[in-house]
DNA sequence: TTGAAAGCGCTAACAT
DNA sequence: ATGTTAGCGCTTTCAA
């Protein structure tokens, strides 16, 4: 069933009817009805590989997606899926684990799948001017400024919270209620990436406060597994009880605290307060409740998606949004004891 | 950069590229590999759309995903990306609503994106023989038999657990704890899908120990989302003090339920115990951690795509795989207060 | 073992 | 307003 079967069934020429199938205006009433009566009738639906052949263009969006395991990205997926299906788009989704490259495998992306553009969710922050030139179509950072590349601001779009500012906004909170002793729990103060930026955030607020940086209290786990957070503050518990209160850089690693805290028997926020920031669904329902900076998820996939539709359609040039988190007070956060 | 290119880089007709690239055998080894050194030089990568076209077919499926705010399916959707990866397909993800029709998403997809199966996760239980006939290609329903459905079993695939007997399990656990006054915590009892099953399973437990069915504990919520199940429980313990066990059918329900509990100043299993079904990763990190039955998502996912692959390739007809549940004894089991 | 050439189904000039 | 036709990039006969 191709488009010269339904040609021939209703005797006009098959350019008639891709200009039927394409809603080109310059066809009679008559005609169109009945060519439309043909395909419905033939059941006929159009090849999309040959028409993806002509276009030599295809109207789809590649989603590298690292450490998808991560419940974070979960709403920012389907918000980002939804605008694409919304403008005509089709999300091509591929995730990779978080020590994979999501450069190479965007590049292979582009290649094998023809994509318009490319939305980086969870992406590392130093790409290079070389590997912002391998993916070669337009891209969008989502939660991901690539504060440490030196690839030129203007060749990518970005859209992400200040992680700095946040991890400062989130280290401040504790200060606040007399904390000194505040762990940090994080991927690594090393990764180029939200890690090292909210960190620098903590530092920065610590030192603002007056308060010494402690590396018994910079709490690494390597990976962002829910495992490794929970042994690496069970471990930190085991040390050092006097641990007063915890800045995990992710929701999820602050559910593992939570759960080390009381294994060790200790109760939050009583013995140990906890500040995180990332705001997902599950820390609603944490007993206590996660007091967390929450970001604006939906809005985030959207907007990425936004901006690349921007910058395909030539309506804007490439840009970098900055969205704010707000503060979701649950109850993981009190007083310091003393 | 095409085909055409890579044959004029080393001087050899296009046919021969292609036969390079489709691994043919008969091409001379030093032709071989002069192609392949200009295939690498150039960075060519073949264009899917022209070699979809020539094939007529398309190696790609459909992933319809209803729900998937749940993060029970988030690791199953990983594993179905993988494993299409791995043969060498492409996944076309579709998310729709709890509400949603997905069949007509379904069908809607394999018109558009020109699939070659597609797997339903999440879906309802009660196709018609006139929506199998719709979907027009194999699929495999994901978590999904269609018990209510007049589908002919011939026509599809499944993997799933058994709703019911994993139902009667979690029931029968709390029953063998000396509790009679267990509350079911669910969607629907009418909904055609898991909740009526493992509603029946919890029914039918109950009847085997001669406790009677009451009414007013079974917690219907209408969606399954976290807030509904947090809400109908707290009013549930508002209305009856008395309760001291709930079955959950699904993870993320009796998390929520479990804050519910906490809320109304009660503590778990204590006042309450909680069976769920389910095994998602942050029920491991609640405090209590969460008793339940653990699907075996990974091999769940794998599964769907191992048995499309085989019907498509002809290997073997359409089959229904039966997945048991593990039991992760967690701290929300314990005896019947009395 | 290699090359030439005919399509795959469609769109988009270009003609009429 | 409609028809004719040349490709899009690739695979696959069919020849050589």
């Amino acid at each position: 069933m191709t488009i010269k079967d339904v040609a021939a069934a209703c005797g006009v020429a098959v350019s008639t009817v891709s200009r039927v199938l394409n809603n080109h205006p310059d066809v009679s009433a008559s005609t169109r009805a009945r060519v439309l009566e043909a395909i419905d009738r033939l059941h006929y639906i159009p090849n999309n590989s040959a028409r993806d052949l002509v276009a030599s263009q295809v109207d789809s969006i590649g989603l590298v997606v690292r450490g998808a395991e991560n419940p974070f990205y979960t709403p920012i997926i389907r918000a980002i899926e939804a605008s694409c299906e919304a403008a005509g788009y089709t999300m091509v989704l591929h995730q990779i684990p978080v020590g994979a490259d999501e450069i190479s495998a965007g590049a292979a992306l582009v290649r094998s799948k023809r994509l318009r553009g490319i939305i980086f969710l969870g992406g590392r922050f130093d790409y290079s001017q070389e590997e912002g030139a391998a993916i070669g179509i337009p891209f969008v950072c989502c939660t991901n400024t690539n504060q440490f590349g030196d690839l030129d601001k203007s060749v990518y779009s970005s859209v992400s919270i200040d992680d700095f500012a946040e991890g400062y906004r989130a280290t401040r909170l504790l200060i606040d209620q007399g904390h000194a002793r505040i762990a940090v729990l994080l991927d690594s103060v090393r990764d180029h990436s939200i890690s090292e930026l909210r960190y620098a955030g903590y530092c920065q607020a610590l030192a603002d406060a007056g308060v010494p940086l402690d590396a018994d209290l910079v709490l690494e786990t390597i990976d962002f597994t829910m495992a490794a957070a929970y042994e690496r503050t069970l471990r930190a518990f085991r040390e050092r009880r006097d641990i007063t209160a915890i800045f995990a850089i992710a929701d999820s690693m602050a559910i593992s605290a939570m759960k080390a805290i009381h294994d060790v028997g200790l109760t939050v926020p009583e013995a140990c307060s906890i500040v995180a920031i990332d705001g997902i669904e599950m820390s609603r329902y944490t007993v206590p409740t996660l007091t967390t900076l929450t970001q604006p998820q939906v809005t985030m996939g959207e907007e990425a998606v936004k901006i690349l539709l921007d910058v395909l359609s030539g309506a804007a040039p490439s840009r970098h949004v900055r969205l704010e988190t707000v503060l979701r007070e649950g109850e993981t956060l009190g007083p310091a004891r003393h």
